[in-house]
DNA sequence: AACGTTTTTTTCCAACTGGTCAAATTTCTG
DNA sequence: CAGAAATTTGACCAGTTGGAAAAAAACGTT
């Protein structure tokens, strides 16, 4: 006679789905749940910045995490839990560079160091970019919110610096929205359009010296544009 | 008795796969082939422009195509050739403004006129951008060659245009192929990341109105950049 | 060693996927 | 209108997909 045993004893504390609110109890966390946690996470941002969330499937990334789907499953439950806490972990460090951008410091130095952050970051971080990309392609559906609420405060705070800087004559006048966005897009093309860029400049340009590359030609971009100065 | 049927008629004279060589006879193709064809691009550029490649279904395309599977596969008889389809008529558009800037033309005009012209197409055929940078994210595998070789060339052949225009210091000095990346980026970025821009700049300034100011700011980025001029 | 707990594997399933096939329907041409 | 060709539909299929369930194995503690 077989010992009873109880059905399906006490899952690993997921505190993904964000508990509704006060959890009884949060459970600890075993070294090995956190362990194998990270290493689906960082499959998972492998295969869902390359396809999109429809286009992975869980097979992929248990593949690429080196364990069963069951097995990756009883870590995450659902494939939208793994992307969803890709997603978020992503946004915060994706706008950290912005939020370091100082009101206090000086404007031309800052706008400076801030591209210079965004593109190492591209360099760095090519598929948290890719991720991001991905999900503005298919219309930003699951991170909408944040979109309009956190990242839009955030911008129109930016601006407003921007424009006191404008105001006080440290930079040229412009829109200073628009003026972020194309920081945004010059830098993360880097990471998004990363084989275009490499297939374009071919073997001798496209290698490691890219991104040093790109770095100066944005300086000169950002700081004095394209009309030749009149000696 | 059913009287005897041919089993399964003529095909539609399929031209999609680049019939190995000698085709014996065209077939003249009717005008409903053409026509529903055309629905069918139309449909799948919606869903792959969203979704990928792998997460795009026939089920969607069709039924944005309003007919039923089958019938939709009569007509592409793989999701392959549909993608195909796409992807070259797309990169002959997209590619057609770079090819216009003339060497013979005034460089600040024809520079200023080239990023007007990406701006536009930006805003007039926002799925075709998205389709093309899904394929880039997805590592272009469907048209890497095209990239390594077609684009590689005419992007070659206008960066010298650009050095020369430099070397008369008719442009200020600047990598030339950063440059055109440049102009991809801030571009498209409003195609491609639309959500976003809408997101960010609210209702009030996201309406209609974003392209020009898009527009205006680029002018003076890529004219004059951010240095205050000294008065 | 013996126990409960955590982790992993095996088996399975229903829904969805790309695609086939033959029959039914519609359209075109004389 | 008849007959052939073109188009559309419905039924079907094998492989994939996200996920459930339970048993088996590994682990940690005493």
């Amino acid at each position: 006679m077989p010992p009873i045993k109880m059905k399906n004893a006490a899952k690993p504390a997921r505190r993904s789905t964000e508990d509704g609110e006060a959890a009884s109890k949060p459970r600890p966390q075993t070294r090995i749940q956190r362990e194998k946690q990270d290493i689906i996470l960082d499959a998972a941002l492998g295969v869902f910045s390359v396809h999109g969330f429809r286009g992975a499937t869980i097979d992929q990334i248990a593949d690429a995490a080196g364990m069963s789907k069951p097995n990756l499953l009883y870590y995450f439950p659902r494939k939208e839990e793994i992307h969803k806490q890709l997603i978020t972990k992503m946004l915060a460090t994706w706008l950290a560079p912005l939020r370091e951008m100082d009101e206090t410091g000086d404007p031309i130095p800052e706008i400076r160091s801030y591209i210079r952050r965004k593109l190492e970051m591209a360099r760095d971080f090519p598929r948290e970019s890719r991720l991001f990309a991905n999900e503005m392609l298919q219309g930003a559906p699951r991170i909408y919110d944040i979109l309009a609420g956190e990242l839009r405060e955030l911008v129109d705070d930016k601006a407003d610096v921007l424009l006191r800087w404008m105001d006080e004559g440290k930079i040229s006048r412009a829109d200073p929205y628009h003026l972020i966005f194309s920081i945004w897009a010059t830098t993360q093309h880097y990471a998004d359009f990363d084989v275009q860029v490499r297939a374009v400049l071919g073997k001798d340009r496209g290698g490691d010296g890219r991104f040093e590359d790109a770095a100066r030609f944005l300086e000169t971009l950002f700081m004095t544009g394209l009309s030749p100065k009149k000696a």
